[in-house]
DNA sequence: TCGAGCATAGTTGCATACAATAATCATAAA
DNA sequence: TTTATGATTATTGTATGCAACTATGCTCGA
């Protein structure tokens, strides 16, 4: 792994943890002498965030942290709702038998975390519920595909996601797992594009309704119109 | 306009020209003496290369011009089909009678061209047609989808393709395109969508029998399976 | 004759120094 | 008081030299 890598994993993390406000520049001199790093892999990881769409360059006065909007978010949901689907169609078709057993070990694990109720289960089903979507979009077999929902579908947006869900919503959430994987066991597209189209909007309708429930403590965000992604 | 970006347009222009071929490598240091930069803007313009797709950085190799397959372009006109239709659905609720106007002068011009039948018309139906699409991501405002269709759609794929259509085809084409500003100008997603949709799978059909017909300056290529892209 | 290990060459990766550019602030004139 | 203009400063953009790494070919041993 090299110095930009490290870099570039090490400002992500920092934009996703809070440590970078939205709005605020990353400096190449700033970050470089905190890292003991030179200018040089300090700048190849920023344009690498630049073309992620975690950063936006601004001409001679630095990197500085995009800011996500409601809108961004809904702009978000409206391509996973004709991706996501698309992942599980051509999934359909390929899916291997251990490929259908791990994702069936996920969704146990899952369902028995959601018998808990505390932080760190939640915690669990997220982590749990994207090594999901990961070996859906490996069957899918389509680089380009998962390219593109590397793109758009930014890790903490949707993680988050989980934690606003009511009891309700997550006992939902994981028929929907079920139900994609008596789909893919019977190799039927259409059926499983359907319930995975089902379980984004669902999860769009969570998030949607969390837009109004915001604490004392985004007022600020609130304010620019932005959200908090961690 | 930086270094980088002279180096990096100049770099993609010799890729869609021909002038790398693809599997090739684009050494550092090599076109750095040749178009007199040092090594570092041509990194830059390399890495943001990476980034579109247009190459491949084997770490501590180089950076390999990728080659298209007809995989590759099945894979594409896949995601197109899904994402163009809904630029136009987008763009059914958000036009303006501007654009509407523009589109229709577009569709004009278009029509005129096809009336002809030599290689310099075909070449302005084609850059036209692109502009017919970008009016459209334009008017759909939706910087995501438009940046991921400009991820996918590299534009020399789809401009040849024009080349290829059959008489009976190019005015199939020129149909879709009067038919989706009709459902546009009604402001009905749906009925656009669908055309589009129905555009983009004409233009595969027409890649697709293109497959077969390939004459013998490309044997050497299609026994890589590869494809000519430019 | 085959394989393992080592040397070497070629390439990228990184650091540092310098150049260029644009924003900001102060100052002066209208 | 406001605006324009120029100096200054902060920041990115570029060049160059050196370091690190990998692949390749050669040599030596089995």
């Amino acid at each position: 792994m090299t110095a930009a890598d490290r870099v570039y994993h090490i400002i992500k993390q920092r934009i996703l943890n809070g440590g970078y406000a939205a709005g605020s520049y990353v400096r190449e001199a700033t970050i470089g002498e905190e890292l003991d790093y030179s200018r040089t892999p300090i700048r190849e990881a920023l344009r690498r965030l630049v073309s992620d769409g975690w950063v936006e360059a601004i001409p001679h006065h630095g990197a500085r942290v995009v800011g996500w909007t409601q809108h961004d978010v809904e702009e978000v949901f409206e391509l996973r709702v004709l991706l996501e689907p698309q992942v599980v169609r051509r999934a359909a078709k390929r899916i291997s038998e251990t490929q259908l057993i791990t994702l069936g070990r996920l969704a146990d694990q899952m369902e028995r975390l959601s018998q808990q109720d505390d932080e760190r289960a939640t915690d669990g089903i997220a982590v749990l519920n994207n090594q999901f979507h990961a070996e859906l979009v490996t069957a899918a077999d389509s680089p380009r595909l998962q390219r593109l929902l590397e793109t758009i579908v930014q890790v903490p947006v949707s993680r988050r996601s989980f934690h606003h869900y009511t009891r309700e919503e997550l006992l939902c959430s994981m028929q929907h797992h079920r139900e994609i994987i008596r789909a893919l066991q019977n190799r039927d597209a259409e059926w499983a594009a359907a319930i995975m189209r089902a379980h984004i909007l669902a999860a769009r309708a969570a998030q949607m309704r969390q837009k109004q429930t915001t604490t004392a403590a985004h007022v600020e965000r609130q304010r620019n119109n932005e959200l908090s992604i961690s």
